[in-house]
DNA sequence: TTGAAAGCGCTAACAT
DNA sequence: ATGTTAGCGCTTTCAA
């Protein structure tokens, strides 16, 4: 079944059947629609490989995931896939360890799968030019930006939130509600990844209010994990110095960390509110519901997607899209007392 | 730079060059490694496209994902993404809903992208002859099999639990704590899923049990996801039929029924008990931990691979693989009072 | 053991 | 608006 099958059942030359399946404007809506029709008639599905090779280039999207497991990327991951094949590209999916490089891992899956353009999900922030040179392609940053690197604003595209912003946001709504003794949970204070921008946003909230910073209140994990998350809380716990709110950089996190907090004998909110920034589904569902900022997820994927494939396209050039977090008033915050 | 460029600077034909590519016998050992020297110094990569167009086939394994947002899918996932790269093939994932026909989703990408192989991930069980007839190349079925349809055992393979008999042992553990009011909650009791066949486990062990099957105990969501089952759950509460203990055929459906009940006011495991199948990393975090049967997620990924790859390489014919389950013993189950 | 040449299915000039 | 045709880079007969 090709493309010549498809010109002969429909009485007309292969170049025009291509021109059809590749919306070319010059063709006559009756011939048009003739052709579609046999398409549909013989279940034709034209050849990648001979497109591609004609083409000399492949209709591949890559898809770089730092950081297996977490939740918060599932549904990123999904919209993706959808977006790029309903673009009529395919995506290829790499999963990669937060230990490792994620921009080694573009290149290298670039040049073997012949990418058009590939998608950081979930990457760190310190790029230089220097390191983004071995990649040749147009790439957007989703859920990332290169804050701590040196890149020129205009060599890569991204997708966002406002990370320190939301975080001082999040450690706001405590504030508000009294709280004064406000630990935070993360990976690390300088991993130069999202963790370290909330972190940055935590000590502004702090820093606004008036409220010192207290180093025993920073408890770091050393990954984005849950089972060390849950440690964490546990060691925070144990060194007895008194929280009555947690600051959590992560929805998967902070279930871990209300875990930790219930089984240490803290009861949410009453004994120790809440909050958290990403929004998983899941966390619709711990009991009390947690306070987070969502992350429009789906939204993020689906621009990241048009981003890229207007660079790739060459209809635009790179940009960087901001969007913004949506409050979900769970059950984990309450006023001090 | 092509197998041209290669040939004429090593000074012989290009089939010559390809032989040496593609390690034929007949070349002998001084063109072979000066052909070899001429590839290391050009960094000459193959066009895969024309390869496989030429070969009318590609290295591509497909990965249908039916029930997008299922938790328990992401390790499999992983999984499967590690070991097919690992073996230098590339998997292109497709994630449909559970409406779709994952049979007809993974028909159509096994012609778009000239698949070697397909591995179907949570799809349904009532495939007839016909329907595969449309695949013409080796699938394997993780984590269900075709218990309800009319497939000859060896036109496929597949790796799963005993969804069945594992059911019939949650539901077992429940009995055993001296529950015999025990609810179950599922997706449905006939949509030839895994669902169905897990209540076919639960009116098993019942039934052994000589406790009679209560109608009004059997919640039907009509889907996998929380939201559906937070609902199903609630509408459990409401009718006022007490129950002591509940079985849900999954992990993530049971920490919606969790939060459900602790809303509805009853404690677990004091007032409920509540037992799953899956085994999630986040229903470890519930409160109390969820009590389950883990499903090996990761060396599930792992076997559909090996077991397609040895299809696809023709290295053997085609087998079922049947898993154990691990108990994951939480808090979730008690003694009744 | 090596080379010449015929396609694989498609796109895009170029021609009409 | 539509058809003819020359490749895209590679593998694989078939000949030598």
């Amino acid at each position: 079944m090709t493309i010549r099958d498809v010109a002969e059942h429909s009485g007309v030359s292969v170049s025009t059947v291509s021109r059809v399946l590749n919306n070319h404007p010059d063709v006559s809506e009756a011939v048009r629609s003739r052709v579609l029709a046999s398409v549909q008639e013989l279940h034709y599905v034209p050849n990648n490989s001979a497109r591609d090779l004609v083409r000399s280039q492949s209709d591949t999207i890559g898809l770089v995931v730092r950081g297996v497991g977490n939740p918060f990327f599932s549904a990123v991951i999904r919209a993706v896939e959808q977006s790029v094949s309903q673009a009529g590209y395919t995506m290829v999916l790499h999963q990669i360890n937060t230990e490792d490089n994620e921009l080694l891992a573009g290149a290298s899956l670039a040049r073997s799968k012949k990418l058009r353009g590939l998608i950081l999900l979930g990457g760190c922030f310190d790029y230089t030019p220097e390191q983004t040179a071995a990649l040749d392609i147009p790439f957007v940053c989703c859920s990332f930006t290169n804050s701590f690197g040196s890149l020129n604003k205009d060599a890569y595209s991204s997708v966002s939130i406002d990370d320190q912003a939301e975080a001082r946001r999040a450690v706001e709504i405590l504030v508000r509600q009294g709280h004064q003794k406000i630990a935070v949970l993360l990976d690390s204070t300088h991993d130069h990844s999202v963790s370290e921008l909330r972190y940055h946003g935590y000590c502004q909230a702090l820093a606004e209010h008036g409220i010192p910073l207290d180093p025993d209140l920073v408890a770091e994990t050393g990954d984005f994990d849950m089972a060390a998350a849950y440690e964490g809380t546990c060691r925070l716990l144990e060194q007895k110095k008194e929280f009555t709110a947690l600051f959590v950089i992560a929805d998967s996190m902070a279930v871990a960390a209300m875990k930790a907090l219930h089984d240490g004998g803290r009861r949410i909110p009453e004994d120790c509110s809440i909050i958290a920034i990403d929004g998983i589904d899941m966390s619709t569902y711990t009991v009390p519901t947690l306070t987070t900022l969502i992350q429009p997820q789906e939204s993020m994927g689906e621009e990241a997607v048009r981003i890229l494939l207007d660079m790739v396209e060459e209809r635009a050039g790179n940009r960087h899209v901001r969007v913004s977090t949506a409050l979900r008033a769970g059950g984990s915050v309450a006023p001090l007392n």
